[in-house]
DNA sequence: AATTGTAACAACCGCCGACCT
DNA sequence: TAGGTCGGCGGTTGTTACAAT
């Protein structure tokens, strides 16, 4: 224990870095990569900590960032993310292409919450603040979600990682085959053709698949159903049968949630007031009446909330 | 024009887990 | 295996811009 703090060097600066810094921090990562965060500040001429380029570069600076403003689907996922996850912002972003967890975080405290708790929900359990929590069927229901939000959470955090993983070994590769070329490292600013910038993305998003697959094949999947089949948390048979749906699905989470305005799937979805995939089984409507009564109150939750979003966009006077 | 209040967001802080030696 | 380093995460604070008085 006992971890020296990044900034105990006298002399650091702190506070809002300026253009000049902004320059040099993206010329050095541009011509190096970042390689060592501690490093970097030294190599790269700048009075800062490691950790304060590195946030720099990760909320800001990133070629592949996307600034401004909240679309409506992009603030649905976040409510829909948040009713799952919590505050698990990191887990969140990856579920949003170009968000940092950072502005996501920002958004949520600033608009989304503000947003809720006016409208009488309560942020954290996304429920209406007048409903008795005592009550029987709520219960069950928040059981169910939590677990729910158990086994994404892990799904997650597996599936960043790889994420994360595959783009640190495309940007090294990408780095061998540019000290060769003397290229940027960023494909999208790179001379190269924009071609080779897609097929980057491509290759990540393929092997990232790839990969995942692999772990819903092999081991992952496996022990996670080990873990459901002996963990004392008790997972009920509805919620394995929902589990087991989830994970042999060709579709993700993911897709469920950001396709499900525009896919015509219908899971999840409170606009088209489709059943959940997780709760009628293979589609048969079948299901035994706790997952229905669980599914049937999740849709008027997610139905109650999303209206109530849908009919106050966020330059609406009430806001 | 000056002051105060508030919203928005950038940045920092402290903790944690993974990894390395 | 203990201890140190590093990067990541989530909570919080600081700063800035703008509106209201």
């Amino acid at each position: 224990m006992g971890r020296s703090p990044c900034c105990e060097k006298v002399g650091l600066k702190k506070g809002p870095w300026t253009p000049e810094e902004d320059q040099k921090l993206l010329s050095y990562i541009e011509e190096h990569g970042h390689g060592s965060w501690r490093a970097l500040p030294t190599k790269a001429g700048l009075e800062r900590c490691g950790k304060s380029c590195r946030l720099r570069w990760t909320n800001y600076l990133r070629p592949d960032i996307k600034r401004g403003k909240f679309t409506l689907q992009e603030e649905q996922t976040i409510i829909q993310l948040h009713a799952l996850l919590g505050n698990r912002w990191s887990s969140i972003a990856t579920h949003l292409p170009k968000r940092t967890d950072n502005e996501i975080k920002n958004y949520w405290n600033t608009h989304l919450k503000k947003r809720l708790t006016k409208l009488g929900i309560d942020p954290v359990t996304h429920k209406p603040k007048n409903e008795t929590l005592s009550s029987e069927n709520h219960s069950k229901n928040a059981a169910n979600l939590s677990h729910m939000a158990q086994w994404e959470s892990a799904r997650l955090e597996a599936e960043a990682r790889l994420v994360r993983e595959s783009k640190l070994r495309s940007q090294y590769s990408l780095q061998q085959h540019q000290l060769g070329s003397n290229n940027s490292v960023f494909p999208s600013q790179s001379s190269s053709s924009a071609s080779s910038s897609s097929n980057q993305v491509l290759n990540i998003k393929e092997e990232g698949e790839k990969e995942w697959k692999g772990y819903e094949d092999s081991t992952h999947l496996l022990e996670f159903k080990d873990l459901m089949e002996n963990s004392s948390m008790a997972f009920s048979p509805t919620l394995q049968h929902e589990m087991t749906m989830i994970s042999v699905a060709e579709e993700g989470f993911t897709n469920l949630l950001l396709d499900n305005s525009n896919s015509g799937d219908p899971s999840l979805s409170p606009e088209s007031g489709g059943e959940c995939i997780t709760c009628d089984g293979s589609g048969s409507g079948g299901g035994n009446g706790g997952g229905s009564d669980f599914c049937e109150d999740n849709k008027n939750y997610w139905n109650n909330i999303l209206n109530l979003v849908n009919s106050t966009p966020s330059d609406s006077p009430m806001f």
